[in-house]
This record gives structure tokens, sequence and C-alpha cells, in this order.
DNA sequence: GTGCGATGTATCGGTGCGATACATCGCGAT
DNA sequence: ATCGCGATGTATCGCACCGATACATCGCAC
């Protein structure tokens, strides 16, 4: 998971450790913590496969920094050839590794780097597992409905509705995800430079 | 976290791993998942603190058990009067322990065993929480919106409105604890002594 | 009589969290 | 002038929990 999210930021710029997870709390931050305790393990391991380096920062290396003095001797990570590749791997996965609980929130927040045929198809993925657990609950509630609790009850209708407004939501991202790409006009968006490496392998 | 969990289930009934288990998914299943993996190591450390006792479980030992006629040689878990009064402390807790994201939905399923003072100020404390992150998370979109990617964009924006949406939640119940608590008497307050005593008790 | 899904107990590796430690930098108050 | 303090910065430790997995038994359908 972490390893996504710190491709996904090294590829937009180079940075170092507390900056990375200033971003990560930033852009994450609704629905994942993302401490040093596993931010620095995790980049670690992610040197050792090469997908990353470690450069000394020197002053004005940062990208985008603000009017900053000194600012030597930085630990600065930067993205490898192997890492963009790596990365590149990660965006196109369309299975449920990209659509669970855990995983969504990291891959929709690098949708922007992502092909619009595997957006589309996350989201869906996404909608009929929200689907299938409005099912269970709902089910479950049927079920019980007498037998329970007046406030496990509660939480069990407030968790209904939870998924029901996110289903909601997912819906209406797909028909504006369905629109834009029936649109025979270029979106404004400046489409990164990937190379539509559409594994049409498995459908 | 587990801890509150299974002892306030097995405050109900004593109940054996599986069955436990079904009844943290039920009870639980919407923010949480709870398995063996935690399960059984929590089930052994409270053993050793003296919380529980496993029982070697004949047959109609389980509470509101089907028809079954085996039942032999399960592992029984019991709670003892330690575990009681331990459930009694960790019910009577009423600061961050109580409402911080990982605990609170637990907590809140085991209001009907807690003081009607505790759960408003559970509830209460939730909701600040909930509202410093909505200051929070509003200020950073703000402060970001002309940067920040579309899709982060509408992640974020998603985020805010979960956390509106359960600040209204908590509002709703927090008001209908304080109605039912400043009714003077004028019920004959068995409202949550709901507890069913046998299986059939419905209305 | 065999297979299969539910019941049932248990462990393992891995991920991530929270707390903590420690060091430097910029800056305002004393 | 310097003291402290909060932000910046790097790093580790212990712990909780998850997902997968391994087994073993039971009841039942075929």
């Amino acid at each position: 998971m972490l390893e996504l999210a710190v491709l996904g930021l090294l590829n937009e710029a180079p940075l170092h450790g507390y900056e990375l997870r200033q971003r990560l709390k930033a852009t994450l931050g609704t629905f994942r913590a993302f401490s040093y305790g596993s931010l620095y393990p995790s980049l670690r391991r992610m040197k050792a496969a090469g997908w990353i380096t470690e450069d000394e920062g020197d002053a004005a290396v940062v990208a985008g920094a603000p009017p900053l003095t000194g600012r030597r001797g930085k630990v600065v990570y930067k993205l490898t050839a192997d890492g963009k590749e790596r990365l590149a791997e990660l965006l196109a996965e369309a299975g449920p590794s990209a659509w669970e609980d855990e995983t969504f929130g990291v891959h929709f927040a690098f949708f922007g780097q992502t092909d619009p045929e595997v957006r589309v198809r996350i989201l869906e993925g996404r909608r009929s597992r929200l689907e299938e657990r409005r099912e269970g609950v709902a089910t479950s509630i049927d079920r019980t409905r007498s037998r329970l609790d007046r406030y496990t009850l509660q939480l069990q209708e407030h968790g209904l509705e939870s998924v029901e407004r996110e289903v909601r939501w997912l819906t209406e991202l797909i028909e504006t995800e369905r629109r834009s790409a029936t649109t025979p006009r270029a979106v404004p968006d400046p489409a990164p430079p990937h190379t539509t490496t559409t594994g049409r392998g498995a459908p």
C-alpha cells in the first residue's frame, strides 16, 4: 500500500522523508495515517528493490519548495527507472487488489496518473464490492432486527447508509468517467506520456 | 479493542471461539474484521489475566442454540468475576480511548450496558473529535484547492462530507440521549434494559 | 460411501500504528 | 545573547490486527 503511495508521490517530485509524510497526510489523511514506523521501513525495502535512490539532498533540490535558506544534508528519495516501471505496473492493476477497503483510496488518489479504462474498471469493481456488502448488512439487519440491541441496530443502520452513500458516489464518478471517455475531444488535462501498456491479457 | 468486544459479548452469554467470531462479525463487521489471528491470542491473554475461563463445553451450554444434537468437546469461554469488573471498568471509560476511530464503534456497540452519562460524554467527545478533523480537512482543501489534482480533491471532499454526515448523526444521538435522560421518570425506565432474558422475549 | 460445506481451533508472516528518542533550525521573549 | 520552543528531520520498538492457511470433525445430499 505505502508502496504505491510513495511511488506515486515521488513520481511527481523527489522528496525527503518528512515532506513525504506531510504529503501522505494531506493526500490520504482522511482514511489512512501512515506513520514513520511504516514509512521508513518501506523506503528501505524499496531502495533494496532498486525502485528508489537516496540522494544526499543539498539546498534547493526539492521542487516547489518555499524560500528556505539552509536545507542541508537531508536524505532525498528519488524514483529510478525501475521504480517508474513498478509504479506503472501498480497503476495498471484493476483487480481486487485495487478496490478493497485498504487499497482503493490510494489507487483513487493517483487516478490522475492512471489509464482511463483502468479507472472505470476499478470504480466498478469497488462499487460491486460495496453492493455485496450492502446486501450482507441489509439481510443481517432484517434477520436479527427484533433480537438486536437498540444501539447495535443503530450502528448497523448507520453503516448501511454509509455504504449506500458511497455506492451513489461511485455511480456518479463512473458516469462522469464514461461521459469524458466518449467525448471525442481530448480533456484539457495534459496526459502524462505513459505508453499505453493496455494489458488486455485478462478481461 | 478486542478485549472490550470479547468481554462485552461474553457478558451476554458464554461462547466458544467460532461463535464469538460470528457475533463479532455480525455486531462490528461494518467497521472492523477481527480475524482469528487476533481473536485467539487475545483470548489467551485474557485467560492469563484471569478475566475468562475455558470450560469444556458439553451439549446445550450455548445459549440460544438451535436444536443441535451433538455439540461436544468445544472450548467455551466464560466471564469470571474479575472479568466482569474489568468490563465495567472499560465501559466506564469516557476519554479519548473511547472515542477515537478504532475504539468508538466497539464502545457504541455496548452502549446498552453503559451508564447513560458516560454514553453522552463519549458521544460528545467523538463529535468534537470529528469537528476538529472537519476543520482540518476543510482548511486543507481551501489552502490547496487550485494546486490539487482533480481526483485528490474529489477524495478530500468525499471525506469531508463523510465527516459532516457523522457529526449530524452524533448530534441526533446526543439529543435523543438528553431527552430520555431529562425525562422526569415519566417513563417506567425500561428503555435500555431491553435484556431479552430468554431468546423468545419479543413483544 | 463419498464428497462437501459448515463448524471449529489454531498459527504465521506481514503491514501499519502510536509512542518514543534524538538532533537541528529559526525565531520570539527575556 | 541566549534560552526555550515548536517545526523540521531521521529513525526504531512493541503491539494489534489482518489474511491466508492448516487441520479436524460433523451433518447431509447425492
